[in-house]
DNA sequence: CGAATTCTTGACTAGGTTCAACTCCGGTGG
DNA sequence: CCACCGGAGTTGAACCTAGTCAAGAATTCG
């Protein structure tokens, strides 16, 4: 989990080690909270920002009419709603879709070191304009691609996302998920993502069971998704070997 | 055409006067391009951003299955690609979907300035910030809503944005768009635009010819829209009446 | 005025939803 | 230790929303 920190502050760009060191001086308390609980509710007014030190934590909004959008997933190594810095009230919430470990830092701390540290302030400012990218893809994928491509398209990301912060390799990972949290991501009924799992299983491009997950055939899984990596390859410029 | 500007740059928050005015200092020409031409290109690394004082922009994905997508729209007083100050390549394409004027900054200008002037570089993030709430919205839009509640949210968060910087008016606004562009936008195809367009008309709540949209009966649209201004509002505040 | 988009509509198809039942699993208390 | 419980996963059948293909009407533009 400390390492995780590391990984974070390693990953702002362009920001001296003194003015890491000051941003480092900032992170508060971890607060360890479970499966399902809310992180930051929408339309409160945040005092503090979170860094996802371990689980995964989504951005949940709920519509009029019952119905549940994960507009955005963060995994270790990430703010969860540094964006709140800026805005007033939260338009979404924050919820825990794991297990979760959270290290807070405070928005008076962060105004006061954004004052004099312009290179760090700019850094977090990417993170957020990072977090915008991944959106944007997420959005063709809702807009312009079938099921199956919406699922190959999310466990790539995934992969890719994971394997940059140490937490997936060799084609697995943990995905401590449930079929209708990914159901409410990709836009289709949790019925119909068990079916698609299906077909991806029996076409051995993918196998997810007890909370792990196997990429069995990187290659067809990202023709498949559409996938290219080049939205993420900002943020994978810390990381080793990327799959072909 | 110079008003968008006035108001753009009253928009920026917690700005002063003195760095306001540095700020209009780094904007330069202005350059008229017609509907369809690219503005600025996928892949491409842009050594400026650009400003939005005329006509609409929207941001293109490109599917490998031909397949489009446009994440993001821009209406007049809003930048289009501040996030490529921070990002490497340009992961989608700007194109002009109507004919548009833009005037530049540049970026070696912005770095220079943000080193010195905390309040305008915040008030930069915040721009590129509140484009992620719109873009999440557009998510729940594609992940949750029916065809006819796309449509409706978009004309609903197309006026107010519009009404924001004296566009729109009276229920009314232009819209010189094809059905292939709002299409694209929502992730449907552009014949069932149309027939969900009918229906609109049909119950008399959105009328939509020669490229002047008319809500008719904004309290039903934004019902079936559920449309909920809030993630709008932080952008409103200079705004003055607003639709209830 | 002619050509090219764009819009409109119909008929058919396909992908995804809904409802409902049944299974599988981990946990909990008797 | 086992019976029970609840949540998650799985599957089938009927239905429906939206996609595709194709053709004709209306606009816009040169």
């Amino acid at each position: 989990m400390q390492d995780l920190l590391a990984i974070m502050l390693d990953r702002l760009e362009g920001v001296s080690a003194d003015d890491r060191g000051v941003f480092a001086a900032l992170i508060g308390e971890t607060r360890v909270v479970s499966t399902g609980q809310v992180l930051v509710e929408e339309g409160s007014r945040p005092l503090i920002s979170m860094i996802l030190l371990k689980g995964l934590a989504g951005r949940v909004s709920i519509l009029s009419d019952g119905g549940r959008q994960i507009s955005g997933l963060n995994v270790p190594g990430e703010f969860v709603d540094l964006h709140s810095l800026l805005l007033g009230k939260m338009d979404h919430s924050l919820v825990a879709l794991s297990d979760v470990a959270v290290a807070a830092v405070s928005h008076a701390d962060l105004r006061r070191v954004c004052e004099t540290r312009p290179h760090l302030m700019r850094a977090l400012w990417r993170e957020t304009v990072v977090d915008g990218a991944i959106q944007r893809e997420w959005l063709s994928a809702l807009g312009r691609r079938p099921a199956v491509g919406r699922l190959a398209h999310l466990f790539c990301e995934l992969y890719m996302r994971l394997e940059a912060v140490g937490l997936a390799g060799d084609y697995r990972f943990d995905l401590p998920l449930t079929q209708s949290d990914i159901a409410d991501m990709v836009g289709i009924s949790s019925v119909h993502v068990n079916r698609t799992l299906k077909t991806l299983r029996r076409q051995r491009l993918l196998e997810w069971r007890g909370g792990e997950a196997t990429v069995q055939d990187w290659r067809r899984l990202a023709r498949i998704a559409q996938f290219d990596p080049n939205y993420l390859e900002t943020r994978l410029t810390t990381s080793g070997v990327k799959p072909s």
